[in-house]
DNA sequence: CCCATTCCTTGACGACGGTCAAGTTTTAAA
DNA sequence: TTTAAAACTTGACCGTCGTCAAGGAATGGG
């Protein structure tokens, strides 16, 4: 097992050796069915990295070769199209991982990573990860599931894209958003408009003008620019 | 190893026990790896089926547990929106496979897989595969790069999708079908114009409009319906 | 070969939503 | 707290593209 540091010095974010580390390795879908002992191993090879607010993580052309999980924060992942546009893929949260395209093929990022407040990675180097693979086959069928989850979700997304227009992606992501908070009928949006309209495919003033149609319509009401209540979930649908 | 018949008694499409089935499994790049040995194991648990041209070969709705490889022929995997929308996810050939999110969870189909001509699957089953990745995690491997390969290009495919107006996904099509064919400048679509307008997110009419514009520029040349030239590949870009 | 069906193309029209601009509110930094 | 910057909203305008419709071309089955 190699005991890589780099990443470390020669960056300005600040590194840390593998403290409390241990949640960050826990906490994660992949590896938090292992074993004690197993959970140890790997916790060893962790790089730690924390970011400020608006850092960049990882950006599009360079070399990737590890898996990062979010500890603590929350990282924002994008795409710049040719034409400059931004589309945002995802957004991390603690116990969500990205980089899993380096893990099996010698790659460059497609993407950009992007702390969006002060974050804290976990990093393993894809040499340490395949070594685990060969040793506990186990975690392959986690990673599997993963992936084929994290899969299906991008097609089913594709295909909102292709077939829905941007109310329909709108109204789809609210219901959706409540459904996951299960937070009663109150909604809070995770980001900011701007972000809203890159991960949904649209511009900022399209999702104003869109949540004050559907206000108008009486299917939900906008309590504060985050928060809104969703009055009528079938409507939206 | 479970020797399964399920599946051929109770449909109309016609089935066989393996018996030139061998170059389906070997064509595959999860399995075209492994040894002769191996092969033949897994070969004896292959299913086989044909399909006629526009049968369908699964639905929405339907459990899933199996593997899909097609063998001869070719096969339209496509989504409904709920507003009956059709999306085409993807068109697959001899040795691409379909049906992976069924192998590592219990799951139903979310999309419809319909031969477009006299089609030959090889169909393994779940409890089957399974068997084979803890026997051999090697196999494992093999399928997370397949997985984060089709991760990595249904992000892409979001991403156009997110950013690019119908007359660059068009172009960008083209050009990509262009490189994939290597064939000089001459692209054979592989499809219809709706089936087409299904893959890219549009309408029929908009591709041959859009077709006719970009031949209008002089950056390609309708040869025949399906045959195009193109002059110019970074006029389209 | 003929006919019916499906596929393709082109036109007219309008809706959806992107762009530009201006004004307002919120946020964060000094 | 004050001030600058960023975020949000709303209006006006217009380009892109989806829809509906009609005519022509290609395809396949009898």
């Amino acid at each position: 097992m190699r005991h890589s540091d780099s990443g470390c010095s020669a960056h300005h974010h600040s590194c840390a050796a593998a403290g409390s580390v241990q949640a960050c390795v826990s906490i994660v879908p992949i590896f938090n069915h292992l074993e004690p002992v197993q959970l140890e191993q790997i916790m060893e090879t962790v790089q730690s990295a924390t970011y400020k607010k608006g850092e960049t993580i990882y950006r599009a052309g360079e070399k990737s070769d590890s898996l990062y999980i979010v500890h603590k924060g929350s990282v924002k992942i994008y795409r710049l199209s040719a034409s400059g546009k931004e589309h945002m893929v995802s957004l991390l949260h603690p116990g969500d991982f990205t980089g899993e395209y380096a893990l099996f093929s010698e790659s460059i990022h497609e993407s950009y990573g992007e702390a969006l407040e002060e974050t804290q990675m976990c990093i393993i180097q894809r040499d340490d990860i395949h070594a685990f693979l060969e040793k506990y086959p186990a975690i392959s069928l986690k990673i599997l599931q993963e992936f084929s989850q994290k899969l299906e979700r991008s097609e089913k997304q594709t295909a909102y894209f292709a077939t829905e227009k941007v109310e329909t992606r709108i109204a789809l992501y609210l219901v959706e958003l409540a459904d996951k908070l299960s937070s009663g009928k109150t909604v809070v949006l995770p980001m900011s408009r701007k972000d809203l309209a890159a991960y949904l495919g649209t511009t900022p003033e399209t999702i104003s003008r869109k949540i004050a149609d559907l206000e108008a319509q009486g299917l939900l009401k906008q309590l504060s620019k985050k928060k809104l209540e969703i009055l009528d979930v079938d409507g939206l649908l």
